[in-house]
DNA sequence: ATTCGGATACTCTGAGTCGAGTATCTCGGC
DNA sequence: GCCGAGATACTCGACTCAGAGTATCCGAAT
């Protein structure tokens, strides 16, 4: 059994689209964006001719015809099998049924932001506030052009979705920035103190470092984490 | 000029750890791990090793020894550069003070969500917003068990951000299924009734097809999407 | 008549990703 | 004193991904 991987929703879009008519890719494409997929969906060519690619290989879709047009490079239609269509209701079922646990990169900032001194990350955070500001506005404006356009809304909850999102990133980002900056939040005083006083922990045998930091208290409390 | 790629943030991660000081992978690993680091970024063995080795060929880090323990495998010792130091603090600046798109999962369910018919995606959110209540209160449980065991909030707040998000989300979730039960979204009505009369769409000539559609106006409103 | 940007339609390559696999050592329980 | 579970430390290979590159065609403006 070719183990199955769910991992990439490229390749749900194409089943989805597939599911409408038979395409080859770069109508896939070119559909996909017309209805503004691309913003919720990563879409790039490179991608989308292995996706295609894969899902042959897995027996979703088939190719049922290939053209050419003058002297330009052919076209390979593809057409979803019976497999595909279990598939793709059955990882659809799964997308919105469940829950998968992400990695948003400004999650890895956060978890590394000790590195800074605590006076730049409240103001990159503030920066940051105000890049989601407009983004926020950005995904409003979608919205408003697409419902002039007639679009109803129920093809827009993804843009929802994004900016309830966003707006609750905004929130945090703005209170975390106060909240550091008045040290309402327990160890930034210690984070200060030892940024202030020399910052870089020495390179060297690191059981002499490890005497060497200032402020011990953050540094065990930092390891002895047991989660 | 090797094209610098801040896409991975294990490399981050990497390049902090070592700032502290010399390390082999696999402790990098057991490090990250004790700080519950792994918890906001992707970290595996496969990953961490090739890491490891395009910092190297980058430059910004470099190996200092290598050990043998008996008859174990060899142990390499990687330090961090000067290069590697700048890039640290300039890549942690970015993650902190701008905002990256990302594309989650369940945005792609969500565009994709009227393949199915509209009590499944009602039932299947319901599901989810229940996942996302036990993944609330699991990050919950790791905040108190920390701070319980002596750990400064500071180090616990990508955790709060995780929650922050989750909440987000199931507010948005729960709400979502609401509304759709209700109709209280323009265009679910035609969506249940394309689903009620039929629901799939033919596979066969394009054109032909696209007058069986029985919901034209949706079709057409979805197609005609300009953002 | 020509040219030049943009659309059409892929292809190539190098790099990254991930899980499973390998081999050794340690330590506690019986 | 031996056995198994878990920790230590990495390796491998199949697959995925991104984005630049290639080549052709069309239409509108020069």
């Amino acid at each position: 059994m070719p183990r199955r991987q769910r991992s990439n929703p490229l390749a749900l879009a194409v089943l989805a689209v597939l599911s409408e008519r038979p395409m080859h890719p770069y109508e896939m494409a070119a559909t996909m964006r017309s209805r503004g997929h691309d913003e919720s969906i990563r879409l790039n060519y490179g991608s989308l001719y292995s996706t295609v690619d894969g899902l042959t290989r897995r027996g979703l879709i088939a190719p049922v015809e290939t053209e050419r047009d003058g002297r330009r490079p052919e076209r390979t239609v593809y057409a979803v099998t019976d497999d595909g269509r279990t598939e793709v209701t059955d990882w659809l079922a799964e997308l919105l049924g469940t829950s998968t646990k992400e990695y948003p990169q400004f999650e890895a900032g956060l978890a590394l932001m000790g590195v800074l001194p605590p006076d730049r990350v409240v103001a990159l955070l503030r920066e940051r506030a105000d890049a989601l500001d407009l983004e926020s506005l950005r995904l409003e404006s979608i919205v408003t052009a697409a419902t002039d356009n007639g679009v109803p809304p129920v093809f827009l909850v993804e843009i929802d979705y994004e900016r309830a999102l966003v707006d609750a990133d905004l929130a945090f980002t703005r209170r975390l920035a106060d909240d550091l900056e008045r040290a309402a939040i327990g160890g930034v005083d210690e984070w200060r103190s030892f940024h202030e006083s020399g910052g870089v922990v020495p390179v060297g045998d690191p059981n002499q470092e490890r005497s060497d930091v200032p402020s011990e208290a953050v540094v065990e409390a930092e390891e002895g984490v047991a989660r």
